[in-house]
Order: C-alpha cells, then sequence, then structure tokens
DNA sequence: CTGAAAGCGCTTACAG
DNA sequence: CTGAAAGCGCTTACAG
C-alpha cells in the first residue's frame, strides 16, 4: 500500500542504504550522479514519502512537542496557541495538543502520555507543579527541553516566557491617574491565581505612594458575573460623589461585567465612570465602547515559547525572557471631571 | 537511560515477548502466574512505560488523529478543539494540530506531513478541497478516516459534522417577526463563504413569503469594521420612520459591529433597533446589552467529530450529522414599538 | 562509490 | 506455558 524506501530501492536497482543517503542529501559527492538520478527518479514515480515514525525510532527523535494547556477554548490561550503553532511549523515539528483542565490527574495522565509518545520538547500552561515533580524530573533527566508558558516554575529551574503582570497594573493605574481620577476601584482576583495577585500588587504599589488618592479593592472571580453584581452593589449603594470615578479591572471579562452593572444604573462609560481591562481579548474590541486595556503579548509569548525551545534543541542555552504589556487605548476612559 | 522491554525482560529473567504478553493482558491464561508476577514486578520497580513510537510502527498504528485547521485562535475554532480534546483524550489517541491560514500551499504541506507521521484518521476544518483532491484520496485509498467539520466536502463523500445554517437564519428572522418588527436589515456576509451564503438565504426565505415586511440586505465582510460603517452611513441617511427596527447580522462580531454604529448615533439597543447575532462566542453574552444570538453547538461539533472518527477506527459505519442551532435570547431585542 | 548488517523498541505468528 | 526469530521502515557505522 504505503511505498516505502524498499520500494524506491529496489526501482532504482540500490540498496536501501544508498536511497536513504540520496534522499537524505548525506555524503553528498559520495555518491555517482548516474545512482543519485536513478533514486531520485525512482522516488518521484513511486511518489515516495519517508515514514517519520520508523525514522523516529531509529534516530531517536520524534518530531512532535508536547504542548500540555489547562483548556484550548479561551481566548487568551487561543491566540497564544496560535503563535507557538506558527513558530513550529517551520521546521517539520507537530505539536501534540493536550488539555488538563487544571485537574491533577489529568496532568500526571498527559505527561505520561507524552513521555510514551517521546515527544521531543515540552510547552506548559498553567501548571501546578508540586504534584508532580518527578514526572518533570524524568524529562529534564532525559534532557527533553521544557519552556513554561506565562508561569514561572520555580521548583526546578525551567526557562518560562513571562509578562510582567506587575508592569500591567502599573500601566494602567498610572493612566487613571494621570486623567485625573482620584477615587480608585480595583476589582481583583487576587485569591484567584498568581496573576491575579501581581496585578493587585501593581496596583497598590502606584496607589499607596499617592496620599491624594483613594482606592478600593474588592475581590472577584474572573468570571464577569461577580464582577456585575459587586460593582452594581458598591455604586447602587454609595452617594454619587463618593462613587469611584475610574475602575481598573484585573481582566477584559470582570471589567466587561463591571460596564454591565454601570449601564444597569444609569452611568455612563466613560462619561461617568472609566474603566481600564487587562488582557486585550477580541471582544476589548468589540464591546461597545471600545475597552480601553493592558495588552498581554500573548500571540508572541506563544510564538516566543516555541523558538526558545527549538532554540534548545539545536543546542543553545536559553532562559526566562520577560515581556512587557502595553496599554491599549480605545473609548472607555475619560479625564475626571 | 529510557527503560525499555527488553530491561524488564531480563531483570524478571523472561523473554520480550512473555514481558510483552503479560504487560498487554494477552493470551491471559496462558502464563504463569508466577511468571507473571515477576514481570509486573520488574516493570514496576523500573518504572517501565512502553514505547509507542516503537509500537506505532510495529502494529501499524500511530494512535495520533491529525486536526488540521484554518487557524486556532478564533473563538468558535478553540470552542470546538475544545470538544475535540475532550472526545480523543479518553482513548489514549493524541491529537497532532496544524492551522493552514487559509492558505493553499499550506494545506498541501501538513496534508503531507501528516501523512508522513502516519495520523490514524483525520479531522479537516474549512477544506479548499479541489486544490488538493489527490492528497485526501491517497488517505482515502489508505482506508485513513477523514471527518470534516462544519463544511461538507461534496467532492468526496466524506462524512460531515455540519449545523444547519439555513435553520439558524429561520430562527433569528422568525424570531424579530415574532416581535413585531416589520422593516428588517440583514448584514450578510454571502460572497465571504458558504456559511454566509446560506444564512443569507435563510433570511430571505423567511421574508419573502411575507408581504407585510420591508428587508433590506447589505453585504459585509465578517470583520465588525465595515458592518459599523454600513451601519452608520445607512442609519444616519435614513428618515427615523424608514430605518429599519431590526438586524440580523450574520455573525455577532458583525453585530457588535452595528451596535457600536447604533451608539454612535445615540440609537439604543434594543429600544430603538433590536440586534441579533450568529454563532454565541463569548463576547455575545458580555456585551452590554448581552446579544441574543444563534448559538451553533461548536463544542458539541467537535465533540461530534472526533467520536464519529473513533468509531469509524473501531470499524463502525459512520455518516454526515446535522446538528441544529438554537436561539439564545438575551437583552438585544425588544418588541417593535 | 556502494552494500550487508545491525539496531531503534516493540509485537506476533510459529514452534516446541 | 515460554522463547527464538522475523519484521514494522528507517539510518548508520563498518567494510570493501
Amino acid at each position: 500500500m504505503k511505498v516505502t524506501l524498499a520500494d524506491v530501492a529496489k526501482r532504482a536497482q540500490v540498496s536501501t542504504c544508498t536511497a536513504s543517503r540520496v534522499l537524505n542529501n548525506k555524503y553528498r559527492n559520495k555518491v555517482s550522479e548516474e545512482t543519485r538520478r536513478r533514486v531520485l527518479e525512482a522516488a518521484a514515480e513511486l511518489q515516495y514519502r519517508p515514514n517519520i515514525i520508523a525514522r523516529g525510532l531509529r534516530k531517536q527523535q520524534s518530531t512532535f512537542i508536547g504542548l500540555l494547556l489547562s483548556e484550548v477554548s479561551g481566548s487568551f490561550i487561543a491566540e497564544m496557541v496560535q503563535g507557538i503553532q506558527d513558530a513550529s511549523e517551520a521546521l517539520g515539528f507537530s505539536t501534540i495538543l493536550y488539555t488538563h483542565q487544571r485537574n491533577k490527574s489529568n496532568i500526571e495522565t498527559y505527561l505520561n502520555v507524552m513521555w510514551d509518545k517521546q515527544v521531543d520538547g515540552l510547552l506548559l500552561y498553567e501548571p501546578f507543579v508540586p504534584t508532580y515533580l518527578p514526572l518533570l524530573e524524568r524529562f529534564i533527566e532525559n534532557d527533553t527541553p521544557i519552556v513554561s508558558l506565562l508561569f514561572s516554575i520555580d521548583e526546578l529551574d525551567i526557562p518560562a516566557v513571562l509578562v510582567d503582570q506587575r508592569r500591567g497594573a502599573h500601566l494602567a493605574a498610572e493612566y487613571l491617574l494621570g486623567l485625573g481620577h482620584r477615587r480608585l476601584l480595583h476589582l481583583s482576583a487576587r485569591s484567584a491565581d498568581r496573576h491575579g495577585l501581581e496585578r493587585d500588587i501593581g496596583f497598590r504599589e502606584v496607589v499607596q505612594r499617592r496620599k491624594d488618592v483613594a482606592s478600593q479593592i474588592i475581590h472577584v472571580a474572573w468570571d464577569w458575573k461577580q464582577a456585575q453584581q459587586e460593582v452594581y452593589r458598591l455604586y447602587a449603594a454609595a452617594a454619587p460623589e463618593e462613587r469611584p470615578t475610574a475602575i481598573f479591572a484585573c481582566s477584559d471579562a470582570v471589567a466587561l461585567g463591571a460596564i454591565k452593572a454601570l449601564h444597569a444604573l444609569d452611568l455612563k462609560v466613560p462619561q461617568d465612570v472609566s474603566v481600564v481591562g487587562f488582557d486585550d481579548l477580541v471582544y476589548a474590541e468589540l464591546s461597545s465602547p471600545g475597552l480601553t486595556t493592558v495588552a498581554q503579548p500573548k500571540y508572541h509569548a506563544g510564538k516566543l515559547s516555541m523558538e526558545l525551545l527549538l532554540d534548545k534543541l539545536r543546542g543553545k542555552r536559553i532562559t526566562t525572557v520577560v515581556l512587557q504589556p502595553e496599554l491599549v487605548v480605545r473609548e472607555s476612559c475619560a479625564p475626571a471631571k
């Protein structure tokens, strides 16, 4: 059915090793032009395609990169994955994809599967390291390079591609202060994960050194619903002159939840309240008004992580890279009155 | 470094074939309890994990499913991929992911790579079939099952998981008529692709049999920007009593573009104009007002496509499945005045 | 310049 | 109940 190297060799009347040599362009000038031509011709006629699985077994490299993510359905992750794809496709590597759903036993299962399938490298997103340290160590001992996306893995000295979350919060808070706002609300996901914590800290750093600024922080889930409820409650209860005039939300979804609440109270964005989000997902641009937000370079982070992995595979040394977020100004903020 | 079956066999003092038999639970009662125990023990002690690549070479199956998509960064596709993942992970199959970016030479390249890597099955999204018919035929001749996602591939009788686009448009149009709207606007992506065309036709089917309904259709790109421009132009120019009181947009992004334009003209949604979208992406829920839209069962479609593929791999017959969309009512529509 | 042979890590008839 | 041997499709020293 499938045509093999042996078929090509037979038709070209040479041994498989000679066929292999010309097809792989090895020992270039060590094979006669005539033989070479015959092999190439036979391969073309038979439409020969090498079996990469067999080659991998022999060469002890699979050309597979394992990609273990929490999930893939979110915009953030999806854009990151696109970056990873765009970097991997150049060199004949394929990414094999697993989503662990933040379930620790899934993580173990999939790390094992990837080991079994002999991946040449590993890309990790949202790890819960302590639980499966031994599995990761096995890869490391085996010299299988690993790069972590967006989260540092301190336990194991694994290089990562990070985005400076705290700096992102600085950008947002400073922007709002620059517009003259002095009563600020931060919708924080502090408890939810490390990025939430970093953004919370970043916000505090900017705000605490300003004596003329009144700030408050409400803890919410990443989900928009709780943000909507909390903002509604706060703005409905507070006297107009005590309401925060600007909100820094820990994510775009939370920001849009806040905007829903403000709209419900007939408060206008940005005329009455300014809102800044975080992440810059597709819908930041699509919402009305367009959401001003801190953009994380997710596509770039994904792409870079794969590039680092491939560099490592080529023998280069690689280290953690920290990327900088950027403020994307749209229409959801206005100067304080 | 890595421990192989030979290592296990040696330690258990049996041949590799006996080791293989107990580890694979074959010929169950044909191996003595004692031998069995020794092998299992040795495997456990050495933490043996079988090399799936080697097994694949021998058994002529790779346990890889090739997933060829236009891209992965959009919400729609990402949710579909999540469905695919959730279905595949059960059985030890791994999906290998490629994005062709709607570039025909990419499609060819990746189909070839997937062939070279011996995928056991193929999932396709957004194919441009005519260009690479021979490549697909090769898979078919080789009995590699293929399932197409959301698009039928008529040239080759490949089973697909479809969503009834026309029916979705019926749902939207009928809903708006039911609310009493008689001047309707459809923002159509007719020329952009087959789904746009189907939605356009579906809209016409409902509207044309109603003599009391005035409808117009504007062709736009999937992108929100053109929709915003066109809606702005139309509503700014038309006398208030001539303006469409309801809009059916061919996608959620287009719907949100329309809403931006309406807001810019100080028209309220849904008080002044009702808007229905299509797809039900994350941001439909996040926008203010929440967008009423035709939901495509994307997660389910993805999941089902993988399930079909695996069924086929197990020898079952499979055929095309058509899923039904649903109208998700949120806050962007109101009865006509 | 070319080929015979070994081997990557498995599985599976075939023998005994 | 168990093992020797062949083979999946390649690549690569080693010889000549």
